[in-house]
DNA sequence: TCATTCAAAGACTTTACATATCCATAATAT
DNA sequence: ATATTATGGATATGTAAAGTCTTTGAATGA
């Protein structure tokens, strides 16, 4: 189990998306280039963005990308949600007692895991220099 | 990203194997068929478990798995490195600086997950109801 | 010694999903 | 109108998980 690609760039569209103005929209030809990712792939990789309401698109010419709400409010959670799904990492298909054990410790763990990405914001990230 | 099938069979394998007779080993052919799997893949699985120590093989007539190790060191995170590997969940090619702030947020979330995984140990289990 | 019982290991197939690519369509600015 | 940009569907490719098959080798016990 691992983290998908997607995801990654996800994170980082996002870090460049809080960083850039807010104004101005950002083609995805500018962020897929900096990635080194296809522009058609990465753009079907922040419809799921847009759908999950944090960014938005603007078609037509000079259009992009660019936040859909307030940067402070975005978490690493969020994002990889919309990318993810939110289906627990630990799936069993019989359901023996509602109290099953070895559900109960996978599932805590992934909460350990989402509380910590919940509490790490995208915008706590700026000062620090992490780039491209 | 979700936790392998390959994990739930080692999870459940090694419940069966901590609460059976430690004297007796437990043949793949009755591991198998209570989880519904195929003898032949359960023990591919089983084979990782020995080799990370956990438990041992016996070959030939009345033979089968057993614990090599004292049961109440077992943790969940041992099991699921054994199976999944120890690799970070969120791998990233590029080296931008030596404290990238985006693996560090990931990493520790990562960290979070394994802590609670390390402190739930399978004997812990055994008086709950956890079966097959 | 010899047949039986069991795990180990390698080759292989199948399935599922991630990772793209291509193209037609729609929206928007100039 | 035309150029620019995102969207969505279809399709292709790659890769890892999941599972099967068969051979080999180790231990038992008859
Ligand atoms: S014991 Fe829990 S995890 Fe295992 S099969 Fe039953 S419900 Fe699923
Ligand atoms: S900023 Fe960090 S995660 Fe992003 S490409 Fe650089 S090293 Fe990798």
């Amino acid at each position: 189990m691992r983290f998908t690609k997607a995801t990654n760039y996800a994170l980082h569209t996002m870090l460049m998306l809080v960083s850039a103005s807010p104004a101005k929209p950002v083609s995805v030809q500018k962020l897929a280039e900096s990635q080194g990712v296809s522009p058609t792939y990465l753009s079907k990789i922040l419809t799921r963005l847009v759908k999950a309401g944090m960014i938005e698109s603007i078609s037509g010419a000079n259009g992009g990308y660019r936040l859909s709400r307030n940067k402070d409010d975005i978490t690493f959670l969020d994002i990889i949600h919309a990318i993810e799904g939110t289906a627990s990492l630990f799936e069993c298909n019989f359901v023996h007692g509602d109290e099953c054990s070895i559900q109960a410790v996978m599932k805590e763990a992934e909460k350990k895991m989402e509380s910590h990405l919940r509490k790490a914001k995208l915008v706590d990230l700026l000062q620090k220099g992490a780039n491209v």
